[in-house]
RNA sequence: UGAGAUAUGGUGUAAUGGUAGCACAACAGAUUUUGGUUCUGUUUGUCCAGGUUCGAAUCCUGGUAUCUCAA
């Protein structure tokens, strides 16, 4: 049986190599190179020949193969332009989730399989398991043990195909430990800074890095006063599931903005209006009238919803053994960011989309990003993006 | 045009004639494999010209600008 190992330069993907090689596995390393351009990137140039080198030097300590390829194509088409076209729309992408789906688990996976791997395995934090429910396999995802970087968020759009491919060999573990491992053994990435931003590309001035595509466009930033909040709700009416959709006259003026789609729900910074005796935070965008619209506050009410819902056809199920049909309800927990604390949460599955409604009102709920849901035990049972 | 009021960082505001402070914004770090959030730190100011005073954001004179009422 063969493993490649997605090696990225980093400690985790280093030490998930390093132990699958201790338990006597045939390893083989796998660098994968997504992306080039610099574009609105915050740090150095060519980071990327850096992260090369070190993998390759990984792969040296540990006494395994490498190999190299280059997948921006694939990455371009499946998340890069997918993040474009969301912005675009007026959403917020969350590029991460589809660079599992799409290209770890995806293309990568393509080439492991002409490598003559069996499995592909990461350094993400979370946990595999495989249960038989009728002479089938079923495979579930967990939570990672470290629950200060458990990455379950992040593989919430795989399927049974892609996961029955797939190894989490450091799940079990948490960060000080794989660090610590990782130093016993001399690894190269050791004390390497763990990674941020979008997968491959790095942090980003997102506002720089979108106009590469997203013309500029003035509109108007208008602020909805608190006492004004439940007479425009009232009026609206909307249901849980619905947000209030704000009207400019249901405000004041109080700032310009260069594009609606640079700026996301719950953002504080960057509208550069000040003056105000609380930080002002977005509670709405209108992508059709180019109209972002604030609330002061971190408790304001426009910034708190308590539900959502998810297109039925774009409700996936990491576990289609325990779908829900139209008119079935169940209580999970639910996260609609990473790290998010999981939420307590009744969802109900009608004909038309999965309808969640929270027992806690849930702050900054942006269409765009992934809800996934989670049975009490930690395993992540399926997700679908934000749809309102 | 007549009368009154006001003028303090980018914005909103404090300071019995005695060290110009706070909030927001901005910037920088930290946290974070999405966006966002959060935490820490930093920068920037007394409208202009005179005068009184040991000392002026503060008092006086003139100028300029803005606002309110009147017309």
């Amino acid at each position: 049986m063969k493993i490649i190992v997605g090696l990225s330069g980093g400690v985790d993907s280093s030490v998930a190599a390093y132990l699958l090689k201790q338990q006597g596995y045939d390893v083989e390393a796998m660098y994968m190179q997504n992306w080039h351009d610099v574009t609105g990137t915050l740090h150095g140039e060519c980071e990327w020949e850096e992260e090369k080198v070190v993998a390759e030097m990984v792969a040296k300590k540990i006494g395994i193969p490498f190999h190299f390829v280059d997948l921006s194509d694939d990455y371009r088409k499946q998340v890069v332009d997918y993040m474009f076209s969301e912005y675009a729309a007026g959403r917020t992408p969350n590029p991460d989730v589809l660079c599992n789906s799409k290209i770890k688990f995806a293309s990568f996976l393509e080439k492991v399989e002409e490598l003559g791997g069996d499995f592909v395995a990461t350094g993400h934090y979370c946990k595999k398991e495989t249960i038989n429910a009728g002479g089938k396999e079923i495979y579930r995802i967990i939570a990672g043990d470290d629950p200060n970087k458990d990455q379950s968020y992040f593989l919430c759009q795989l399927s049974q195909q892609q996961l029955s491919k797939a190894l989490f060999p450091i799940g079990h573990l948490t960060k000080p430990q794989v660090r610590e491992i990782a130093r016993e053994a001399r690894l190269p990435s050791a004390e390497k800074k763990d990674s941020q931003g979008i997968c491959f590309v790095g942090k980003v001035d997102l506002p720089v890095f979108l106009q590469q595509v997203l013309k500029p466009k003035d509109g108007n930033v208008v602020e909805i006063f608190r006492e004004d909040y439940e007479k425009i709700f009232k009026r609206e009416n909307p249901d849980e599931f619905t947000p209030v959709r704000y009207k400019p006259e249901d405000g004041k003026i109080i700032g310009k903005h260069i594009g609606v789609q640079y700026y996301t729900i719950g953002q504080r910074h960057g509208l550069n209006i000040g003056g105000h005796q609380g930080s002002i935070f977005i509670i709405a965008t209108d992508i059709a009238t180019n109209t972002i619209y604030v609330g002061e506050g971190k408790d304001h009410p426009g910034l708190y919803r308590k539900g959502l819902k998810v297109n039925a056809s774009e409700v996936h199920w990491i576990r289609p053994d325990l779908k829900m049909e139209a008119g079935e309800e169940r209580r999970y927990l639910v996260r609609i960011r990473y790290r998010q604390p999981l939420q307590k949460c009744t969802l109900k599955m009608k004909e038309d989309g999965m309808y969640f409604l929270f027992d806690e009102p849930q702050r900054g709920v942006t269409p765009g990003q992934f809800a996934a849901w989670y049975a009490e035990d930690g395993e992540m049972l399926g997700s679908g993006p934000i749809k309102e």
